[in-house]
DNA sequence: GGGCCCTCTTGGC
DNA sequence: TTCCAGCCAAGAGGGCCC
């Protein structure tokens, strides 16, 4: 309380104070930083602004939960406490029995990796306060201009208000991953199983060199230090610890280009841990940290021991763990196997709009994108997620769990689609789109039977279950460095097998007309475009299939009656939905109108009789489909209208589709017992051949 | 009550 | 003049369903 007073003392004279956005911890090289002088610029900057109403919000949030947390304390009994207290001293014991001091980690950092590439390529910039990035944020500054305040993750206008100076220098991913493999060339030599953090931290177990070769620890890193340098021209700094957690922080403590070494001793990690600031520990962020030592007054790693009945009762047995484990300096020891991606994602900013054409313009982009990404990675998920930041900076979220797995732009956009019409009208400045749930399988095999979109079959293979990544060689990526995709960010640790399909990324798609069509990527987009309005209105992709093989009479494009509003296009389809198949007389419930086409309605319903099946009925629908186009043409040659021909030849266009289909399906699986191919099917096999 | 799903928060780089 | 990113993972909590 002693301490929210003295704050709260100073809030009314120096209000930048209590703004803790701007400078919440120190990078290397800001030690000598007039914290307070930046803190008032970064302040008078920001306030006003939407986004410093949003960071006030996220702060009050932050004191009630702490407020909340002193509560819950204040609360405990001393038989509380007790019984706690004997929890975590159980805890620690077992924690400690799991001390690994066997292992020597070595954590190396690149110094200032960006701004330190930049100025390898134009040494003009030597000595001068430079970023990388812009205007809207900085992704790296270098040590001159972090003397200014200027930091990663800054904006760009209030970098250059610290450091008039300021030379900016845009991001150029391909240089820093250039260089990033030449680094990551000598990570091998001193541990082939290193594991890449970023483009420019890895951690390397050398305790196997360091044996091999009768060197020290700090010899080793010595080495590696100056046989970097040679190779790239660029400095980095590295820390040496029994555990990656530590290592993480030596290698922090004599930057620039310099190393730190805590021996593989209990005695020496205990000393080194007593005395750690808690935020220096990575997992220990800006809320995690001023909860610690707000409610429970922990500033170092010891007091986690100190209060370690407090954490039992209060937090979670997962946190308290990870919380007893900083206290006792133990970390992880273990060369991990590379773990699967669990959700890949993209997302956007943009200058705030209401537009509710741009924003589905934005959301046709996204999928599109995502699409791509998943498809190069081989990837089919079921989780789709809608992120929204609104112009006031409040960050929604919107997830569809989806019934089969999918990576097809259709799929995702049409399921994204629904998700961003609910959050409507809504002024949005970042749009985001997010796949999860992938199955198991990974590289695009599927585990569901039912999957069958156009996007996802190409990837995954035909009806048979014989993957057409099989027909060519499967690469098989041992190198981590070419996994790395291009954002400075990205877990490059992990370890995929991609399939080597779809190298030219076309996309498929049905043209709106009679004849058969395959689309290119480029062609693909301004179809989606032309179909918001559809989308809009509920009507899916099936319709779409359904229409490009079996068009409307009138040969155009017609998923929905123009016309119709949403209201009326539901009024029209419950009005069908009275009408049996065979009620057929009166334009209403006619199946027989010439000029209406086929739709699935909401998925289920058949738009021309109202008989319902569910999507999965592929071959249900098509023979229903089938029916009414027996329907129309009899009605056709009886009433003697003279559209016979173009109707004949639609049909006589279908069976040799068919039998095509047949012919190829027989060719490609041995024993085709399946008298019915998907649509979908159809399309990516008919592609091969354009 | 357990499992699953969704939403939100936190954190790292 | 310019006005606060984009990616990923993990945990917690609440709602719903069987």
């Amino acid at each position: 309380m002693e301490n929210e007073k003295s704050v709260s003392g100073t809030d009314s004279a120096r209000p930048w104070q209590s703004y803790h956005t701007a400078y919440t911890n120190a990078k290397a090289g800001m030690e000598k930083v007039d914290k307070e002088k930046v803190q008032r610029i970064v302040y008078e900057m920001s306030k006003g602004s939407k986004y410093f109403e949003n960071e006030e919000k996220k702060e009050a949030y932050m004191k009630q939960k702490i407020e909340n947390m002193r509560v819950q304390w204040s609360k405990l009994t001393a038989s509380d406490l007790n019984h706690f207290q004997k929890i975590a001293d159980k805890r620690i014991v077992e924690l400690e029995g799991t001390r690994d001091l066997s292992r020597i980690w070595l954590h190396v950092d690149m110094d200032a990796f960006y701004a330190a590439v930049e100025t390898l390529c134009n040494p003009s910039l030597k000595g001068k306060p430079m970023a990388v990035g812009g205007m809207s944020m900085i992704s790296t500054a270098n040590y001159e201009a972090r003397k200014f305040g200027v930091r990663a993750a800054m904006p760009g206008f209030i970098a250059l208000k610290l450091c008039p100076g300021l030379i900016f220098v845009p991001t150029d991913f391909k240089k820093y991953t250039h260089y990033s493999d030449l680094t990551r060339e000598v990570f091998k030599k001193y541990d082939p199983n290193f594991l890449a953090a970023s483009l420019d931290e890895a951690y390397l177990d050398i305790t196997s060199v360091g044996n091999e070769r009768s060197m020290t620890a700090g010899d080793v890193a010595e080495e590696l230090r100056e046989s970097i340098h040679k190779e790239t021209g660029l400095t980095c700094s590295a820390g040496v610890a029994p555990n990656r957690m530590l290592a993480k922080v030596c290698s922090d403590i004599n930057k620039p280009n310099g190393q730190f070494v805590l021996p593989n001793d209990r005695m020496a990690v205990m000393t080194f841990i007593s005395s750690l600031p808690i935020r220096k520990v990575g997992g220990i962020g800006k809320v995690t940290e001023h909860v610690l030592k707000d409610v429970f007054e922990i500033t170092t790693c010891e007091g986690m021991l100190q209060k370690s009945s407090f954490l039992c009762g209060l937090f979670s047995p997962t946190t308290a763990d990870f919380f007893l484990s900083v206290g006792l300096g133990l970390g992880r020891t273990d060369t991990p196997q590379a773990t699967l991606r669990k959700s890949i994602s993209n997302e956007r900013t943009f200058s705030a709009t209401k537009d509710k054409a741009l924003l589905y313009k934005k959301l046709v982009d996204l999928a599109d994108m995502l699409s791509n990404d998943m498809k190069k990675e081989g990837l089919c998920g079921r989780t789709l997620t809608l992120k929204l930041k609104t112009s006031s900076f409040e960050v929604r979220t919107r997830a569809v769990t989806l019934p089969t797995y999918t990576c097809s732009s259709e799929d995702i956009l049409k399921h994204a689609s629904k998700l961003l019409k609910a959050e409507l009208p809504a002024s949005v400045r970042l749009m985001g789109l997010r796949m999860s749930n992938f199955n198991e399988g990974q590289n695009g095999v599927s585990l569901d039977p039912k999957q069958k979109t156009l996007s996802e079959f190409m990837v995954t293979g035909d009806a048979s279950g014989r993957k057409l990544g099989d027909q060519v060689p499967s690469h098989s990526n041992d190198n981590d460095d070419s996994l790395s995709v291009d954002t400075e960010t990205s877990f490059s640790a992990d370890t995929w097998d991609s399939i080597g399909l779809l190298g030219t990324h076309e996309i498929l798609y049905l043209h709106h007309s009679d004849s058969m069509l395959c689309l290119k990527k480029e062609e693909t987009k301004r179809n989606l475009d032309l179909r918001i309005d559809d989308l809009e209105n509920n009507v899916d992709y099936h319709n779409t299939v359904a229409n490009a093989i079996n068009p409307c009479p009138n040969g155009a494009s017609q998923l929905v009656e123009r016309d119709s509003s949403p209201g009326k296009l539901k009024e029209s389809n419950q009005d069908r939905g009275k009408n049996a198949i065979n009620s057929g007389d009166g334009e209403a419930g006619s199946s027989l109108n010439p000029n209406r086409p086929l739709l699935w309605m909401n998925d289920y319903k058949c738009s021309l009789c109202g008989a319902e099946l569910p999507p999965n009925f592929l071959e249900e629908r098509q023979e229903h489909f089938d029916f009414h186009l027996a329907e129309r043409l009899q009605e056709e040659e009886s009433s003697g209208v003279n559209q016979t021909p173009k109707l004949e030849q639609r049909l006589k266009h279908k069976s040799h589709i068919m039998s095509q289909i047949g012919q190829r399906k027989k060719h490609k699986t041995s024993a085709s017992q399946d008298k019915y191919i998907p649509i979908d099917m159809f399309f990516a096999k008919t592609s091969q051949n354009f």
